[in-house]
DNA sequence: CCTCAACCTGACCATACGGTCAGAAAAAGA
DNA sequence: TCTTTTTCTGACCGTATGGTCAGGTTGAGG
């Protein structure tokens, strides 16, 4: 019996298998839901038998865990990239294409985040006040500094930050929706950087 | 055996009944999502027997269908209302804060659609294609009108569209998210009317 | 090559879940 | 009231699913 915990180093075999089964996890966990997914699908999409899954991860839970607290320093990326020392219309800028650029790249991850937090976020709820809460809580402040500054319009930066989110996450959460509204031919992605540029430039124009 | 179809009117208890279910299954279904959710579920949350529910509805995703397709016109309603001969700015605003007050109203109705959208609409890219594109188009090419003849400034139809979509509906779909971030004591939904007030006054201002 | 730990699997288990059915209870109609 | 139709239920069934386990296989170190 081995008990693959964080203590011990990681063998070659862990990091390849450990590894195979988050990215076969995040495929079906972000197009299922954690309750929709089945452990024979993750196995198959592993290409791993349903008994060795269960070596590497303690339950199914346990790998939807991971996955999620794996992917939130990577989610979290771009804000923390704004620089309070930058040009405030050029930083929030940045910051929402960056953000549009996930949701072309990790659409995957968009949805399983989505997921997660359409159901309450039963397995979030503690990072969502804690990691995320004060985070955006800096760069709020970083931004309602710019905003008072006039450098850019007047805003409420928390809803400014939201605004952000929903209006790139959208594109990757109701991706079905977009497609079918805007028929074939159409590179929604695209387009919406053409349009949130527009937007964005008009609502922060000092 | 009774087959409850349509074409037989319906007794007083069926339409009793029929209502309790969709509540209940409203309920859950938004919480859980379609495989989240159990037919036991729904049968304790409508007061009724797991038995009793499949007398009404040959199967889980038969309420699941009905419930999608009944609620459909509710959600489309206020985009229809939007009216061509309205003032351009006024109407477009309108339709945000009907948007927005059903994210205050119907929270519920909202995380349904976004569970089904968010899974690939399994049980809805028909209407997506149809019944949505049609509606959608129709309005796109009011607005574009509107546009060209420099009545609101220059936007993409579509993308405005979406953009309503987006930012009134993360604060039902997310309401977690929003809350967790905001902290205690604030009314999310409030705010947002203000902030997204200011958002389309300044992106729609000829 | 040998040994030991790491890795892997087929078979199995318990439970949850969607759905069925025979027939009881309650309404409706005559 | 009696009869017929509608409404409702306890018991049951087959399958899917998360998880376990005894033991086999593979790979690494000496």
């Amino acid at each position: 019996m081995a008990e693959i915990t964080p203590q011990r180093p990681r063998t070659r075999i862990q990091r390849r298998n450990i590894g195979t089964i988050l990215e076969a996890a995040l495929e079906v966990f972000s197009a299922q839901g954690f309750r929709g997914a089945t452990l024979d699908q993750i196995a198959q999409a592993a290409g791993l038998s349903k008994p060795n899954l269960l070596y590497y991860f303690p339950s199914k839970e346990a790998i939807h865990v991971e996955l999620l607290s794996g992917l939130l320093d990577d989610w979290l990326a771009p804000l923390r990239a704004m620089d309070p020392a930058g040009e405030p219309k050029a930083e929030i800028m940045a910051y929402m294409h960056r953000k549009l650029e996930m949701s072309r790249e990790m659409p995957r991850e968009s949805r399983l985040f989505a997921n997660e937090v359409l159901q309450g976020a039963p397995r979030m709820s503690a990072l969502l006040g804690s990691e995320l809460k004060e985070l955006v809580d800096e760069k709020a402040a970083v931004i309602r500094a710019w905003s008072e500054a006039g450098r850019i319009a007047p805003v409420d930066p928390h809803h400014l930050i939201f605004s952000i989110w929903a209006l790139t996450q959208h594109y990757a959460d109701f991706d079905v929706q977009v497609r079918a509204v805007l028929g074939p031919g159409r590179d929604p992605l695209d387009e919406a950087g053409q349009f949130l540029d527009t937007l964005f430039e008009r609502l922060l124009a000092p």
